[in-house]
Parts: C-alpha cells; structure tokens; sequence
DNA sequence: AAAGCGCCCAACCGCCGGGGC
DNA sequence: GGCCCCGGCGGTTGGGCGCTT
C-alpha cells in the first residue's frame, strides 16, 4: 500500500497523533461529503495524512457508533468463541461485536486473553518438567486446559471458562472509557469524543 | 518524591487481493 | 496480462500513564 503519493506532488505527510483540529476537519468533511475514496478525501479535506491514516482514525475512533473501553463478560466471551473459530481474523470477530472495532479487538485479546494463555502455558511447563512440585503426575489427558496446545483447542470458554454472571478473567478495573487525553505538540488538550460531537452538533452539522 | 517498570492502546507498517485502465 | 491505485487486514511499536518500589 501507499505506493508512492502521487509522483508529481511529493506532499508532506503528518504523522503521529492525531489534533483535535484534524479530527475537526475529519469529521466535517465526512458529514458533508460522505466516505469515498479516502487518498482523495485527506487531500480535498485538506488534511496533511495519507488515506489509510484518515480511514483508520475515523474508523477506530471517530465514528459516532465506535464503542471505546469497557468489554462486558458477555463481548469477551464472544471473542473468545470466535477467536476459537476464526483464530486471528479480527475484523471478522469485530462484524459480530456491534461498534467494536478489529483494532481494540486485536489489542483487548493481546494485552488480555494472550496473557492469560501465556501464563496457562507457563504453568504447564512447569508443571511438565516439575511435576513432583504439583502433587500429581503430569498426565495430558487431565490437564486439557493447562497443556499450550490442549489450551488453545480447548480454550472454548464453555468448556474452559467458567461463565454466566462471572468474568471470565479479572477484567482490570478499565481506564475510564477513555476520556481522550493527547499531548498537542506542546500544548495539553484534553477531549472526548462527546465533547467533539457536541461540537457538531453546535455547528449545525 | 522520583525512578523504574509494565500495561495499554493509538497509530503505523507491510502485505495482499480486487478493480480499473 | 501487467501495472497502478486503493481498501482492508493483521502484526508491531512507541509513548503515555499508573502502579510499585
């Protein structure tokens, strides 16, 4: 992707954190003109980023219906029963998580679940290569749950987890479902995406 | 109080497939 | 058929933040 910007204009392309200003134009534009090409979207709106980068942004985080922050037990269930079944196809897993995006899929099951397996795998090994330590012979047949492969077959969470009201791992108490904090070059600014579209809103947009 | 560390997530990167010419 | 452009996807990373020592 992103070949080359269009070989005559070498134009500069911002990176990094996106400015509540940008933001701004992104979605002022979008309200007025739709989604279309998103390489001719950035340039018409005047935005100084490439189109995947506007793309991304405005389907990670400015959308009106993303939903940021706060898995409920009942979406990471879902996860993980689609996780089993598609593996690591996460847009596919998000089309079933309503204002879910792949992206804070992808991060929730890495930052999360991949370390709760980690740690079910390192238990295993040690498990295996001590396996006086536990009181019990390692024998692969019990422990269905605890070998790294039988783990990740069986992961299931109806027949790994137990489920219902119960979270299926500590959910950390979650950061707020993020007010928006960034550091604008230099100057602190802090927003929500309320904030921003109530802004609109006052706008008239 | 401050230094160190780990967690989390926004955003980038690279690859791939599809469509148009 | 080959090239170019684009959107979409999954993997990775950098930096902010909070907790611990």
């Amino acid at each position: 992707m992103d070949k080359k910007p269009c070989k005559s204009q070498e134009v500069e392309v911002r990176k990094g954190p996106w400015t509540m200003e940008e933001d701004l134009i992104l979605i002022n534009y979008i309200a007025n003109h739709g989604e279309g090409v998103w390489n001719n979207l950035a340039k018409a709106a005047g935005l100084k980023r490439t189109g995947k980068s506007c793309r991304l942004r405005w389907l990670n985080y400015l959308r009106p219906d993303v939903r940021r922050g706060n898995i409920t037990p009942e979406e990471q269930l879902l996860i993980m029963e689609l996780h089993a079944k598609w593996g690591n196809r996460w847009s596919k897993i998000a089309k079933h998580l309503p204002g879910r995006t792949d992206n804070e899929i992808k991060n929730y099951w890495r930052t999360r679940i991949q370390k709760h397996i980690n740690k079910q795998a390192e238990m295993y090994s040690s498990h295996v290569s001590n396996p006086e330590l536990h009181g019990h012979q390692a024998s692969t047949s019990q422990l269905p749950c605890n070998s790294p492969a039988g783990f990740m077959e069986t992961y299931s969470p109806i027949s790994s987890f137990n489920h219902g009201n119960v979270e299926l791992f500590p959910v950390q108490p979650q950061q707020q479902p993020q007010q928006h904090v960034v550091n604008q070059s230099n100057n602190e600014n802090y927003w929500s995406m309320e904030d921003i579209w109530s802004m609109q809103l006052l706008n008239g947009e």
